[in-house]
DNA sequence: CAAAAATGTTTCAAGCTTAAAATGTTTATG
DNA sequence: CATAAACATTTTAAGCTTGAAACATTTTTG
């Protein structure tokens, strides 16, 4: 019982199959991820994506570098910016030399709760993934860098 | 320079990687849907997954079966149908014998749109996915499986 | 150097999303 | 049969997300 059934002009079929797994599957995780941080450390995903990007930026990073690393929009890193800073999480200081631009970083809070967070968090995707081995884990991790080349190279 | 270089030990790490890869193809590829779907008819994702859902049940769906189906809170399909109906892509037609229920179908029109936008979106997941051939299809196809199957059985 | 273009950030309106509470209805149970 | 439990849906408050517009500042250019 082996994926050998569809025929080679299938392709396309087998494309849209193996996309709507993906969103499957990365919607089951973050829902998982999104409800046992909630519930542990009453955080949320995003927030714990800004931080992670803060936590390998020891200087802080533009407000305009954190959309680009998150690769969502400006106007949504302002707002979970704002609530990150109002938990007293991260910190917003102005950049010397350019009076538009802010330099965002980790406070000494943030980083002691990030670097909590981000074991658990660790071992939490260790588990909801165990049933890809060694072997799997390779080739899959080559397969979806081929596709995020391809949609990169027309950026 | 093939991916042998990792220890077994750090398995965890390789999974944390993937994950990371995952959710980033998977962003990128959304974006990029969306946008299109934006732009060619005015269309959210959301909206075309409901109808999807909607489409290969031509006696519609409950309320409760399509936030099942797809996922997502029962309050959020409640406003996605809102706004379809608003369009006159959805009807809500009250289910005999159980005046709690409703049952969400496409309406004519509903269909037509549906099976047009169909079309052109699974070219276009065709062209995204374009990177990966018929090998790569099956066996990422296979190891996300795995990943659902045992997200499942604990439901 | 003044005007125009580019850059960095925030604000805005609209829509998506969730968890929890509220409502109405049906089914189970004592 | 009354009432408790379960079920189907909607409402609500809070937060996430986007694209576009608004602002402020810096850089380019004629």
């Amino acid at each position: 019982m082996t994926d050998t059934t569809s025929l080679p002009s299938d392709l396309s079929k087998d494309r849209l199959r193996v996309w709507l797994r993906m969103l499957k599957v990365t919607r089951m995780i973050e829902a998982e991820l999104r409800e046992r941080m909630r519930r542990t450390w009453d955080i949320t995903l995003p927030r714990f994506d800004v931080m992670a990007a803060l936590r390998r930026e020891e200087a802080g990073m533009k407000m305009s570098d954190l959309s680009g690393v998150l690769r969502v929009s400006n106007g949504n890193v302002t707002g979970i910016v704002d609530r990150l800073e109002g938990d007293g999480l991260v910190e917003r200081r102005s950049v010397e030399g350019d009076r538009r631009a802010m330099r965002v970083l980790l406070t000494g809070n943030g980083r002691r709760m990030f670097d909590e967070m981000a074991a658990v968090h660790e071992q939490w995707v260790d588990e909801l993934l165990s049933p890809i081995g060694a072997q799997g884990l390779s080739t899959v991790h080559t397969r979806l860098g081929r596709i995020t080349d391809k949609l990169e190279e027309k950026d």
